[in-house]
RNA sequence: CGGGGCGUAGCGCAGCCCGGUAGCGCAUCUGCUUUGGGAGCAGAGGGUCGCAGGUUCAAAUCCUGCCGCCCCGACCA
């Protein structure tokens, strides 16, 4: 991508209602721009970002087994009635109208439909298990939207739902979930760290909430050091083997990890002083076992082999890639800007050319963006009149990973700067070379 | 929802107390000179001062109402 023909609104000054680091770089680096509290319109950078992390969560949910669909944004009030949540869920719901008059809502999740969706289909135990997701934008009143996209009122989120015929099946299903959210928030470079989360009416010990350490968080958490050297399991992991996943999740629950709510200050002062970590953390993602909560009023009842009726068991496990656009940079800054671990990163590689109009700069940068270009390689290509201080300052600032500086110093002996956002780190090479370090 | 604050050019702000028809920096446009860490000079464009009433010869400024947004708290993916 050509930058001077791109759609990049840089902000050189940080827009007065921003408070938090993720929210003041958003908006400075041109990713989105509020349209209303707690609301977001995505510009193309933003873009490109939240559909890595999207992809990711996608790679990983089919992995592990889980299906993807597609529900809508608006739902029947009704569903809501059978469940009995129309009047629990409270005005963080945001009710809406159509032109007969018949009540509508704009949903916040989606478990009353995909049971509706599972009871009109599924009959059988045969058809068991089955775990059905989407990724669509939400909608929750909050009292108060803040922080940016970190707590929004409209968000994307990847929800799952898990369908199976007794407990010990769901819980298999639970652990599928949960060894795909360790391999989900790894792949983006973060540790997350799976926490005891209150079950509500539920009880028993079947929900976790994962948390990145990040200094900005909005809650406080506790936790065992060794929790942030843990292998995560690799992508050969058997998601059939309801043993293994046991043992994983096992030897990720041993050691103690609670957020603020479900902190029990006795059992972290028994560890080690120097296993405590005691920090903040944002919550990135979310899975919990209900079991009939729903199937059971709305009656989604599969046949057992013995001919019996019963409703299913059901689990919902979510996480919001909006929210991670701003935990990962919560995560991954500087005071330059972002830097984008590459996983995420909505370009992987930016060429500045540091003397635009100066005619062998303006043919190296041209042939080597060609070039990467025609590998595959997602380039942006900073071909702008600006200065050269003025672009190092947007290339840090959009914390492209790579930066190619093409300039008459290096030209003059064959060769282009390779600069690392992420440790600062230079490195000169031909273009020949640098072309061959991100080709290959 | 309680408490506090703010709406003046794309962004950041001054002007408001003591009414007289709007200004600064950055950004934008033009020209020239510049070109390895947010360039310099010269010139130019851009604002129904959040909205609606009211007071007044005259309202960004005073009064009333409304809307929007932000921060702290309670709440939450």
């Amino acid at each position: 991508m050509r930058l001077s023909r791109y759609f990049l609104p840089i902000l050189r000054e940080t827009p007065k209602e921003a408070e938090i680091v993720s929210h003041r770089l958003m908006l400075r680096a041109g990713m989105m721009r509020q349209e209303a509290a707690g609301i977001y319109a995505f510009l193309p950078l933003g873009l490109r970002v939240l559909e890595k992390i999207c992809a990711i969560v996608r790679e990983e949910q089919d992995r592990s087994g889980a299906i993807e669909m597609l529900m809508p944004t608006i739902q029947s009030a009704e569903l809501w009635r059978e469940s009995g949540r129309y009047d629990d869920y409270g005005r963080e719901m945001l009710r809406i109208r159509d032109r007969h008059e018949r009540e509508m809502l704009y949903g916040p999740t989606n478990e009353e439909m995909i049971t509706e969706i599972a009871r009109a289909y599924v009959r059988s135990y045969k058809d068991l298990p089955l775990n059905l997701y989407h990724i669509q934008w939400k909608f929750r009143d909050e009292v108060r939207p803040r922080f940016g996209l970190m707590r929004g009122r409209e968000f994307l989120m990847k929800d799952a739902y898990s369908f199976d015929i007794d407990q010990a099946g769901a819980r298999h299903a639970y652990n599928r979930m949960f060894v795909a959210y360790l391999r989900t928030f790894a792949r983006m470079g973060l540790k997350a760290i799976p926490m005891r989360a209150d079950t509500g009416p539920i009880g028993g010990d079947l929900s976790h909430e994962f948390i990145i350490l990040a200094e900005t968080g909005e809650s406080e958490v506790f936790c065992h050091r060794d929790y942030l050297d843990f292998p995560v399991p690799g992508p050969d992991v058997d998601f059939e083997s309801v043993e293994g996943l046991a043992g994983i999740v096992g030897k990720w629950t041993s050691l103690y990890a609670a957020t603020s709510e479900k902190h029990d200050a006795a059992a972290f002062a028994a560890l080690p002083e120097a296993a405590r970590v005691s920090a903040r953390g944002i919550e990135v993602g979310h899975i919990f076992y209900f079991g009939t909560k729903y199937s059971a009023p709305m009656k989604a009842v599969v046949t057992g082999p013995d001919g019996v009726d019963r409703p299913m068991h059901m689990g919902s496990y979510g996480i919001g890639p909006t929210r991670l656009v701003a935990a990962l940079i919560e995560a991954f800054h500087d005071d330059a800007g972002i830097k984008w671990p590459e996983a995420v990163a909505p370009f992987r590689v930016a060429i500045l050319n540091l003397k635009q109009g100066d005619a062998a700069t303006d043919a190296a940068a041209g042939e080597l963006y060609r070039a990467l270009a025609a590998k595959g390689v997602e380039t942006l290509y900073d071909d702008t009149e600006d200065r050269p201080g003025a672009k190092f300052a947007t290339a840090d600032l959009i914390g492209i990973p790579w930066q190619i500086l093409v300039g008459p110093k290096g030209l003059a002996a064959g060769q282009v700067e390779v600069k690392c956002r992420a440790d600062g780190g230079r490195t000169m090479m031909t273009p020949a070379e640098a072309l061959a370090r991100f080709a290959s």
